[in-house]
DNA sequence: TAGCAGATGTTATTGCATTACATTTTTGGT
DNA sequence: ACCAAAAATGTAATGCAATAACATCTGCTA
């Protein structure tokens, strides 16, 4: 099992986080060749802000003052679509919002951690877990493609 | 485990399905002195018309043309505040829509079979599949409240 | 240098959900 | 039966999330 729950849920050297996963963009990008534009990187650097997600507009309003002039929705959107393509971000459905994947190196199916109390949500990926979601579909003659699993509740610095 | 997907998934008498799940959620209602009014037992009927989850704008549409003048967005949302909250419906996050709780009278965790191909979304219940969330989230040192599972793939009928 | 594909800019619209406040209906105590 | 409180419903307006459609720009390649 990889998680970032250490990190996500707890107190910590976040600009760490923040650089790694810049870096580590750049990197994965460059061999895929896929154009990490100005654009699409100043938007991954804001939803790597913190490890809550961060909704759309939340984006477009940062964005906006970042550079000093409207942006407007689609703009986002688009760079949200590739991130997410390239599996930089996962999208959290139940929020409506986007959250850094901190190994997107690593093919891996979707666990959320989501912490009612302060709002951070740490990622894991469990091949016994996933295995055992296989095997209830399966009973139900079920053929899976993917699955998002969004867990409710308190971190452990929250409890 | 419990699971509808046998239904849900197939050819077969729906009709039996939302009759059963409509004296159901009457006799839950009464066992629990809950008001299920006839707006909200619109809604639910309307929701039971299919395994495909309804978006609440379709909702309105259709309780629209029931009952013969325009109905408003709180009075559906309503309804399924209600219904949510006796655990008669689930939403489904990702797909902004709704749908009906085979089995109502069991506390269970949030487990849904989505086809791609027919749209048909199917409950299950597996303690076993429970257990191993609950098992993940405690290495992550992760107190759970609870969860949303959607699987993605393609029913039996439709592979 | 012409053409193409990818990326971005711009305007408008659609879909989903909630806030706030007025009115009506139901309920339980007198 | 009567009244007050609580629950439910009606109504108007708004806010947030996402996309459609079309124009323009940029960088690459033939
Ligand atoms: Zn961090
Ligand atoms: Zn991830
Ligand atoms: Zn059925
Ligand atoms: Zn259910």
């Amino acid at each position: 099992m990889i998680s970032n729950s250490r990190a996500a849920h707890r107190d910590h050297d976040h600009e760490r986080c923040q650089n790694a996963a810049l870096a580590q963009a750049r990197a994965l990008c460059q061999h895929r060749s896929a154009r990490l534009t100005p654009a699409r990187e100043a938007v991954l650097h804001l939803i790597w802000h913190s490890h809550r997600p961060v909704g759309a507009y939340t984006l477009i309003e940062q964005l906006s003052a970042e550079q000093g002039h409207r942006v407007l929705p689609p703009t986002v959107y688009r760079a949200l679509d590739f991130l997410l393509a390239q599996g930089l971000i996962h999208r959290i459905p139940s929020r409506n919002a986007f959250i850094g994947c901190p190994f997107p190196e690593v093919r891996h199916r979707n666990l959320f951690l989501l912490c009612r109390q302060c709002g951070a949500v740490a990622e894991c990926s469990a091949d016994t877990l996933d295995q055992a979601i296989a095997t209830t579909a399966a009973r139900a003659g079920f053929a899976v493609d993917g699955h998002n699993l969004e867990i409710d509740g308190l971190c452990q610095q929250c409890q």
